[in-house]
DNA sequence: CTGTTAGCGCATTCAC
DNA sequence: GTGAATGCGCTAACAG
């Protein structure tokens, strides 16, 4: 007869039972196997026989038998599940680019932890500190605004966590994945040019890390006035605020102007409330009078003005390469990351239309 | 002197030093402590000297160590994670949503899975498979519109893991966190008529998950409708498809037949789209000649017509809500899940101005 | 107050 | 082809 002494049940078993948890050593009871061969069976080992293997998944589905995944990462030392960092999702953006880290992440087995900063320095590195216990195999990070250091990105790296940083990142030695801002605005203000703006004004931004981005932005807007021989120097910028109403009344003075600017590149969507409202005050017609064209991704973008321009950044496209360089640095042959950044192309939508476009909203 | 040999080094412990992976051990080892007082200083008991203590968290920042969360579950039965099951996130109304439950997790310590459905059934039910492996402690679930069974739904129940449903749900045994759309529906219909709209429609769109959603609104127009002695019969309701050029055309023929209504209730906000195109073609304008009111979480829609009356879900209340309540049923006094239907309710947004409200975008 | 012991559930190495 | 033994890193019950 078959030794039976392992199989004593202790209180912690019954417990589990008892709370309807199936475990590898139960399906080893009921078929009179040992565990290790259960185990095997599951990952398919060669060195488990067919019908052993048959007789195994025959129970494993009719108990509804998943292996506890905790015990299995720990053995292992492998979660197949990656962290994703980011200041908010309640915006166009990031849900679209988790939306194509998530789909990368599902094809792959993969599960996706999501942790928002609201774009606080001390809630980001909270989260960092979090991750490095050993819950994830790697990381995608959208820094926060407020972020003003990046030891707590190197910590993470210290670990041998893998990290790539998407749309907003800091100076770390690993992989980045943006939008090529500069090219986008140099097509945006040609397009203007083109369309006879001869006074194009860019309303920029000011915020510690979108000091790169907006850069990029302006100086692309920059080198398309002066390859046109049209000023590009200080007068060609309006620095904005991060307050709607002050915006609003920057927009007024600028608009009722003598010299009225024909053209405007937006650096982020939020301008363009203000400026509409300012339209409509001062009775300017867009596209006639102002041609605006906005960095955004709003959908209802094209509602809102059939004729606004954007340049819309890749979201999706964005999220799902940073998820595919993150898995390839966590493949069984592990590629490390390269202190690279790579530019995914914006697409500058161009709207003439004067009445609306259909579409699936 | 101290007995030394348990920790001559393994194979695999000398792996992980090479990782530079600290573990409560080498913190033992280095202390010339137990592993045991090691866990316990960490986990706060109060059986450990001040003194020890601080000489471990002393160790612990210099060493930047993390308890191994898998470990720590493993043995404690508990992940501090919950998965939240939805069809989508690139929509304005579950990314506020995701927001809302991130933000109460955040606050008790919880961890967020983020799983999307694509309202596909067999991936809600591959999602809801993985569940059960024990990586969870409860779950969030805003059902897909392809689902047409609960059994996966039943399973995880079946686990002891409570299952919350938020937005759209099934008919299980369970809390559900919705909107009041019958209200809403009846509040916005009263308020067409109040405008003085004497021909109002009810824009019914139809699928299978959103049948209840639906049919709550449409009835709270009826109901509206009938209470003020006008048509509530089959003519009140405009059925609409899925397909955005396909109402486009219906919309079309309703504004354009000579009893052209002057209120509509949208019941989704796809249906915006085509109705301001139709009404740019057709010279009809809004407010004036027709309302509309729309289901919609849209930020944009008051940019995209400043008078468009909304109902907006409240998003963020109804992941905060179904998050708490998740949250109260893994407590550790767990107060199980009624089989309850808790409304939030909704705000109606009624929009007069004739210019664009300045506000964050 | 600190140390020892015994697992959590699973995967893997080595016997047989 | 299958089984026994060991341990992943940590917690908890008990002993001293």
């Amino acid at each position: 007869m078959r030794k039976r002494f392992r199989f004593v049940i202790s209180r912690t078993l019954k417990k589990a039972l008892m709370s309807n948890q199936v475990n590898i050593r139960a399906l080893a009871e009921e078929l009179n196997l040992s565990i290790g061969t259960i185990s095997k069976a599951l990952n398919d080992s060669h060195e488990i026989s067919a019908k052993t293997k048959a007789r195994v998944l025959d129970l494993v589905s009719q108990r509804n038998y998943i292996p506890n995944a905790y015990a299995s990462n720990l053995r292992k030392r492998k979660s197949n599940t990656i962290a994703v960092v980011m200041p908010d999702v309640a915006d166009s953006f990031f849900s679209v680019a988790i939306k194509g880290i998530e789909q990368v992440a599902q094809t792959k087995g993969y599960h996706v932890l999501i942790y928002l900063t609201y774009e606080s320095y001390e809630k980001e590195q909270a989260i960092l500190k979090e991750i490095i216990s050993g819950r994830v195999d790697g990381v995608l990070v959208s820094v926060a605004c407020e972020t003003s250091g990046l030891l707590h990105f190197q910590t993470v790296k210290e670990k041998n966590i893998p990290i790539v940083f998407f749309d907003r990142s800091v100076d770390l030695d690993t992989t980045k994945i943006v939008t090529n801002d500069y090219h986008s605005s140099y097509a945006a203000t040609e397009h203007l040019i083109k369309k006879g703006c001869s006074n194009i004004k860019y309303l920029s931004v000011s915020s510690s890390i979108y000091f790169s981005i907006n850069n990029n932005r302006m100086e692309g807007c920059r080198q398309a006035l002066k390859d046109n021989n049209l000023a590009s120097g200080e007068s060609a910028i309006l620095q904005c605020s991060n307050d709607a109403t002050e915006n609003y009344h920057l927009l007024k003075d600028l608009l009722s102007a003598s010299e009225r600017p024909d053209g405007l590149i937006l650096s982020v969507e939020k301008l363009i409330l203000p400026l509409y409202k300012v339209c409509d005050e001062l009775q300017l017609s867009i596209p006639d009078t102002i041609k605006p064209v906005c960095f955004t991704n709003l959908k209802t973008a094209p509602i809102l003005s059939p004729s606004l321009t954007t340049i819309e950044q890749p979201a999706y496209e964005i999220g799902e390469t940073a998820a595919n360089m993150l898995f390839k640095a966590l493949g069984k042959r592990p590629v490390p990351l390269k202190d690279e950044t790579i530019q995914i192309p914006s697409k500058l939508i161009i709207r003439n239309s004067t009445c609306r476009e259909a579409m699936a909203c």
